[in-house]
DNA sequence: GTAGGGTTAG
């Protein structure tokens, strides 16, 4: 039913197909119950307050300060309910706005109701807010019954409804459908897309990774009279430096300034978010040092890239000064920031200057969250403190902080890492059970704990599990299954599932091709192994120096002596060196004589 | 007073 009022109402709503007559067939829906998430006190205060307090309160509202928590907006909300004469629908929305920016949708939804019920009619704005609130709720299908109260109230939807539509659709993976309403607009005489709706199609495909028709859509906006803007220019070159295309990136950046389109800081910081991340360390120093002469100054979001960077490549001292100076430029580390360098201190194995961090942190107030609850989790599990972390996930969902897919994945990993495959599965069912689901990256921990842990044949049940509740297997999914088929001696079945990639649409990289090698040396299957290595340069995807130590291993353990050598060799002169467990199978053949002497040098 | 862009975890 959805479905065909949908078509009715969009189509109606601009004027496409339908006369106005059509608008007598929208079915209007009431607004869906919604579950109060705060207490009945805060929502419906009983006290009543001294008329002096709302007069002056009063005077306060005219000026509506800035509400930057929940509890500040619902109290002014409340204030103004008792208010008489009632506040114009403006002032409420304007309440409703915020707490919508402090992303508490299901709260915007509650007082909006609660204004019906005070007999303050919405506006368009409201409309508008709400449709944007379902959207984030992932309930487009009340977001569209919103269209009826328009129709109910004699409103007509603006650009911005439609906007929030398209949005909203594709936040839900329903391109298809937001495509559909554009169309509608272009062929509507009413309501044209403007340079948002745009805008808002090209995060679309960006967030999709299509790069590519996202740099089509810009070409088709300057052809149709739509100038893009730095909001469409700067999220096309945020993505590509998130695919770590930033030489494209670049070259945007260039031809938006050609066109008289000034860069700000948010374009700022994603160039330089994407040249830290391939380590150009002076090209970011270039760019802030750009940026600031041309008056643009880094915030807090640019400050926490560079942290974040400087943490991940281990060098958390210089992230600490980083943080020194943002502090003395004014600005205020938030939960990001101490959060990635609490990362940073765990990826070093430093669990108690990350718990300081954490500490630091509670001091400083609630600024802990549930992200950073994970951060630590991770920590711990990565540390071979399993309990620790556990200790922590149940202190976070005590707090009142919820768990996510996330949070339930890295203690997964951790039990499987310990060998404790059976709290791994009792956790993978106790998050289903709290209404989380497994995602694609759930289902290949538990997948590849289970192949380690020779339980191959459960490992396939989930595969076939992920299949039926439709979450497409990626090629880690399939890399996992490969080397458990390798593990338990399935080789044949293994280079099947392989040479099946392609077919799936799937490419293999460089952890899929050394696993493939890996279970043809064990096989003794050598020479395939040897082809493979080449035709993954073939292929485009260069091997690295556990694919070499992989192979060279697996040409010792086959006597395959003085082609090993060759592999070094190579394995060298690309950048690489031997790792332990191959400098220790190399000493061992020498102590034998197995081996020529000469190689020494080469894998110290 | 409403819609699109940049930061942290598996």
């Amino acid at each position: 039913m959805m479905k065909v009022m949908r078509t009715i109402t969009i189509a109606s709503c601009l004027k496409v197909g339908y006369g106005v007559g059509s608008r007598q067939r929208v079915k209007l829906r009431g607004t869906p119950p919604v579950p109060c998430l705060l207490h009945n006190s805060t929502l419906f205060p009983s006290r009543s307050r001294p008329s002096e307090s709302i007069k002056s309160k009063n005077t306060q509202l005219q000026l509506l300060v800035k509400v930057t928590n929940l509890e500040d907006a619902l109290h002014v909300f409340d204030e103004m309910l008792q208010l008489r004469p009632l506040p114009s629908v403006v002032r409420f929305t304007q309440v409703l706005s915020q707490v919508a920016k402090l992303k508490h949708y299901s709260t915007v939804i509650v007082l909006n109701d609660r204004l019906g019920l005070s007999r303050i009619g919405p506006s368009v704005y409201t409309l508008n807010i709400i449709i944007n609130c379902f959207s984030h709720l992932n309930q487009m299908g009340f977001g569209l019954s919103v269209l009826g109260k328009f129709f109910k109230l004699g409103f007509e939807p603006d650009v911005t409804t439609f906007n929030t539509l398209i949005n909203g659709f594709l936040l839900q993976n329903r391109e298809a459908e937001a495509v559909g309403i554009l169309n509608k607009m272009m062929e509507s005489g009413t309501c044209k897309p403007n340079v948002v709706t745009f805008g808002t199609l090209v995060k679309g495909l960006c967030m999709k990774g299509n790069n590519a028709e996202a740099i089509q859509l810009l070409r088709k906006m300057e052809e149709g009279g739509c100038k893009p803007d730095i909001v469409v220019y700067s999220t096309i070159i945020d993505s590509l430096c998130k695919d770590t295309t930033v030489v494209d990136a670049m070259n945007l950046f260039s031809e938006m300034m050609s066109k008289g389109i000034d860069p700000n800081v948010i374009t700022y910081t994603s160039l330089i978010h994407g040249v830290c991340k391939l380590g150009e360390w002076k090209e970011a120093a270039r760019l802030f040092n750009e940026m600031v002469s041309k008056g643009i100054f880094p915030n807090l979001l640019t400050f926490n890239v560079l942290v974040d960077t400087l943490c991940k490549e281990g060098l958390v001292g210089k992230a600490k000064g980083m943080v020194k100076m943002m502090t003395e430029r004014g600005i205020e580390p938030d939960v990001v920031t101490y959060s990635s360098l609490m990362d940073g201190y765990c990826l070093r194995g430093e669990m108690s200057e990350a718990k300081e961090v954490f500490d630091l942190m509670l001091s400083k107030g609630s600024i802990v969250d549930a992200y950073s609850y994970s951060i630590l989790i991770n920590g711990y599990c990565k540390h071979r403190s399993i309990d620790e972390a556990m200790l922590l996930f149940k202190e976070m969902s005590g707090g009142g902080l919820v768990p996510d897919a996330v949070t339930y994945s890295t203690l997964i990993d951790g039990f499987c890492k310990q060998g404790r495959i059976r709290d791994a599965q009792k956790l993978f069912s106790k998050m289903q059970a709290c209404g989380l689901l497994p995602d694609v990256q759930t289902y290949a921990i538990l997948m590849d704990g289970l192949c380690k842990n020779q339980q191959l044949s459960k490992a396939i049940e989930l595969f076939e599990e992920m299949k039926g509740k439709k979450l497409d297997p990626n090629i880690v999914v399939y890399s996992i299954l490969i080397e458990g088929l390798c593990i338990r001696g399935k080789v044949e079945c293994a280079k099947d599932l392989f040479s099946g990639l392609s077919s799936k649409g799937l490419q293999p990289n460089v952890k899929t091709f050394t696993i493939m090698i890996s279970g043809l040396c064990n096989a003794g299957l050598i020479d395939e192994a040897e082809n493979l290595l080449i035709e993954m340069k073939e292929r485009g995807c260069s091997p690295n120096g556990c694919t070499y130590n992989t192979i060279i291993r697996g040409l010792f353990n086959n006597n395959e002596t003085s082609r090993a050598m060759g592999l070094i060799q190579q394995m060298v002169e690309n950048g690489f060196s031997a790792d332990a467990s191959t400098a220790e199978l190399v000493l061992e053949l020498l102590s034998k004589d197995k081996v020529d002497p000469a190689l020494l040098p080469l894998i110290e």
